[in-house]
DNA sequence: TCTCTATATTGACAGTCTTCGATTCAGCAC
DNA sequence: GTGCTGAATCGAAGACTGTCAATATAGAGA
């Protein structure tokens, strides 16, 4: 995981709005978002997230859309290799719950220093002549 | 916009994380999500981010890739469409710059609240009996 | 005017994503 | 063991996305 990292280089986001990104950088990042790209899976992770308790079964799940159970578990597994949730099998049921983690890298990710805030645009740069 | 609102309800961040997003939200939500769910956008955004004096020109960002001009053309009207970067023609050429507001409503979305530290996985909830 | 350069748009194709019904797997209860 | 229930996987259909070559548009300059 190339992301964000809040530790070992004390930095806290690399990310996105202060230097252009790698390639690799973009491919990782890119599967994260493309994970919260969809209508769906936002509810659903929301749903997981601010649930009282911090997780939730399944079987409260699915019954909150109009959709069939394959699809709602397929997003699930979409949203759980994006690392963006986890689960565990607990007798018949399945819990999931969020992994605040990366939400965390996320929002660092697209949170600019606060003391350099942005290039303020300001002129042409020195295009045209 | 549906997004976050930063101003008008005194809530910084309804979103995500707290409680459930409904339709039309998560709907909104998920096309700027989606807009950055590529790796092609999510460095074009970066550069343009990124660059000193706030703006850059497409004649800048179409070298960078090994992709056709239509390609970025097209790439960049997705983010714009997004609301992520904004454009003006200038002579002969077009530069963009970023959104910050829609950085930092994104980067508010996906923060959880200090004061109520995301509910703590405590417990099978009492799902089961 | 005509020409040249920088971007945007169009149309088409290949690949990916979302969704479903059918099936399979895991665990509980009898 | 058999049967039942909750959830995941499989396979296929349709919609959507990323990409390109070709073309169109906007502006500068002769």
């Amino acid at each position: 995981m190339v992301l964000g990292r809040t530790d070992d280089t004390g930095a806290c986001c690399p990310g996105l709005l202060t230097a252009p990104l790698d390639e690799e950088q973009a491919g990782e990042l890119a599967k994260v978002f493309k994970a919260l790209g969809d209508p769906v899976r936002l509810r659903l992770l929301s749903m997981i997230a601010s649930r009282a308790g911090g997780e939730v079964c399944v079987c409260d799940l699915t019954p909150a859309f109009d959709l069939s159970q394959p699809t709602i578990s397929h997003h699930l597994k979409l949203l759980r290799q994006a690392g963006l949730i986890d689960c565990e099998r607990r007798g018949t049921w399945v819990y999931y719950w969020l992994v605040p983690e990366m939400t965390d890298r996320l929002a660092g990710i697209l949170t600019r220093p606060a003391g350099e805030p942005l290039p303020e645009r300001t002129a042409p740069a020195g295009a045209a002549s």
